[in-house]
RNA sequence: GGCCCCGUAGCGCAGUUGGUUAGCGCGCCGCCCUGUCACGGCGGAGGUCGCGGGUUCAAGUCCCGUCGGGGUCGCCA
């Protein structure tokens, strides 16, 4: 070793110790004749004095040391309290120079100041350098942290009997319904591998398997557009059991959690919430609730039944209140029209319920005396409050409201942001109508899988869930914090039979079935156990534990808008040599056009 | 793909109704400095104002386009 103590872990019982530290200059303070070197490395900073002033004053920031010298006490009054080590010093008798360090492109120190400094480097040039970013506190710690993370959910599941097992990355798309990432296969001009969006399908065929406890942090890739919580690779805690029930996988999930958030310090009450997705919806307005505040959705269609207010003459009406935004002036209230509008909204009906009990607003004059008489016992609304109103469709106008009342909650400061709410969403529909996500009438057969294709219906569903598809449950699970989804899953389907009524809802025919997972569908054929389970959003729950901004904070060389690394540039130009050799230009033969044969194609090859 | 915001020195930012020499802080370079810890002092270097076009006597500033970044809706579990 190139060291004999780390120096950060230096404390006045070390004083008369002769150590040997590494590390990096943090910073420098050349006072010519003696010198201060902040030394730092992974565990933390000590002071170093340097006296040969022949030494020192060559030495520059990010410069790599290996110092020799004797702990000892600092001088009276010269101890720092800003600093873990600040009652000693090191005093060097011998400084070698490792290496030396370019001019760096941002201030990698953030020394005592305490503060981040992620606020004043932008994260372009945070990206591109990321390997000095990361030598700072906050991204560092941010990694550090993921990895005890990672640890734990390893000591739960390996102590529960779960499997650790590693999937493929290049494999046959699967059915999660995002764009694949495609890698052309040089042995096969033409063909292509997918990069997995989830690990769902393997995970299923290792139940068939009889692994029965599976487990796996997993890297999955998804062609999607940019978010501030999404990256074109991502990573999941993937589990999967055999013979278990919704209440086993809740559980164990719930076990998981608790684990994690017990590294922050941080305990969970279990068990842990549950809401049906349609209170969440009708509620909340949301399918992953905020309940770290609790203003729900007032639901009025009752109320405005007999309404002669055609706005309110709708399939739906509902309102929520704003706390004390009776006050706002109208170019703010003009400014929530706007707001609802970038939504798909035609706007956000408003009534203002003034000090002595008054409504205002333009919606006011349009409502009855005794519509106006009830408004504010029928919201709950006190004088001075504002009500917003959606009427329409009801997942749209409950869309919005749950929008609109969570901007209010930012608003008017209702949400503690050091607040931890959790909760399971469950109840969720099986099918949604294709197109639409409006609560218009669709006729039979236009439904696609909410979760995915596999997920099965609940007990209650299981045997009739074709006579009414928008009302059937599945037997799945979204885990909730603080308004963001961190985790779903479901029981599956393992019978054949249901799952091929499940696809005929869908409109997927044998053929299809055949063409897009035949292999899944023979597999399941040859014996499966009833199984489920969940996979957790690894980079997401991190972020929240660490109260990052986004998931690129805990991510060790994320990716840019537009899925560009700014660290190595990918993606980049290949050249003509790799074209040719990777087959990417390879021209199909007219008659084997890929997407040709599912709509005509006699007989999908037969399983067994 | 739609909408909003941003792009000026290595980094973070300012730059007035368009006006002649584009500033500030930190960093960087040199010299000085024996108890600092955001050390201090003196001096210095460093800019195609993202890019292209246009309006104008004159553009960092106004207009059009484009590229890049961030956010958001669509999309995506």
């Amino acid at each position: 070793m190139l060291r004999t103590h780390h120096a950060g872990d230096l404390r006045a019982s070390d004083i008369g110790t002769t150590v040997t530290l590494t590390g990096w200059v943090d910073r420098r303070r050349d006072h010519g004749g003696v010198a201060f070197l902040d030394l730092r490395d992974a565990s933390g900073i000590a002071q170093v004095v340097v006296r040969d002033e022949e030494v020192a004053h060559p030495l520059r920031a990010e410069w790599v040391l290996q110092v020799t010298g004797e702990v000892s006490r600092r001088p009276e009054g010269n101890a720092n309290d800003n600093l873990a080590t600040g009652e000693i010093e090191i005093v060097a008798s011998e400084v070698v120079v490792l290496n030396s360090a370019s001019a760096l492109p941002f201030q990698v120190s953030t020394a005592l100041s305490g503060n981040d400094g992620d606020s004043v480097i932008g994260e372009e040039a945070r990206l591109k350098y990321r390997y000095l970013d990361l030598r700072r506190p906050a991204p560092s710690q941010a990694l550090r942290l993921r990895a005890k993370v990672n640890s734990a959910a390893r000591r739960v599941l390996d102590g529960e009997g779960f499997v650790e097992i590693e999937t493929p990355t290049l494999t046959h798309s699967t059915p999660e319904g995002a764009r694949d990432f495609v890698v052309p296969a040089r042995l096969s001009p033409g063909s292509w591998y997918a990069l997995p969006q989830s690990p769902q399908l393997f995970k299923q065929l290792l139940m068939v398997a009889g692994m029965e406890k599976y487990y796996q942090i997993a890297r999955c890739y998804r062609d999607e557009d940019f978010r501030a919580d999404r990256q074109p690779e991502f990573t999941q805690l993937d589990v999967e059991a055999s013979f278990v029930d919704q209440e086993d996988v809740i559980a164990l999930g719930e076990n998981i959690l608790v684990e994690l958030w017990d590294l922050i310090g941080v305990q969970i009450p279990t068990p842990i919430e549950r809401i049906t997705f349609a209170d969440a919806m009708r509620l909340y307005g949301s399918d992953k609730p905020d309940l770290r505040f609790d203003n729900p959705i007032v639901e009025l269609t009752e109320y405005f039944a007999d309404t002669t207010f055609r706005v309110f003459q709708a399939p739906y009406v509902g309102a929520v209140v704003m706390a004390g935004g009776a006050s706002q002036p109208r170019r703010q209230f003009d400014a929530w029209q706007e707001w609802a509008k970038q939504r798909g909204a035609k706007g956000l009906a408003y009534v203002t319920l003034a000090e002595d009990g008054t409504l205002g607003g333009p919606v006011a004059k349009n409502l009855t005396d005794a519509e106006r008489d009830g408004l504010a016992a029928a919201t709950g609304a006190q004088p001075g409050d504002a009500i917003f109103f959606a009427a329409g469709g009801v997942t749209a106008s409950q869309t919005l409201l749950g929008a609109a009342r969570l901007e209010i909650a930012k608003r008017t400061g209702q949400i503690d942001e050091s607040a931890w709410s959790f909760v399971w969403v469950v109840d969720a529909p099986l099918f949604k109508p294709t197109g639409e996500d409006d609560d218009v009438a669709v006729g039979e057969g236009a439904w696609t899988a909410v979760h995915h294709a596999f997920t099965s219906p609940n007990p209650d569903w299981i045997d009739r869930f074709e006579d009414s598809p928008g009302e059937a449950l599945a037997y799945a699970y979204d885990i909730v914090c603080n308004g963001n989804e961190i985790g779903g899953g479901s029981i599956r389907i393992h019978r054949r039979d249901v799952q091929e009524r499940v696809f005929k809802v869908m409109g997927i025919d044998e053929a299809q079935a055949q063409e897009q997972f035949g292999f899944f569908l023979d597999a399941f054929g040859y014996g499966t156990p009833p199984h489920g389970g969940i996979a957790f959003g690894w980079d997401r729950i991190v972020a929240l534990m660490t109260r990052s901004a986004s998931i690129r904070e805990v991510i060790a060389f994320p990716k840019s808008g537009g899925g560009f690394d700014p660290l190595t540039g990918a993606p980049a130009p290949i050249t003509a040599a790799q074209r040719k050799e990777a087959g990417v230009d390879h021209v199909p033969e007219p008659a084997a056009v890929a997407d040709a044969p599912a709509a005509d194609a006699p007989e999908a090859p037969a399983g067994p």
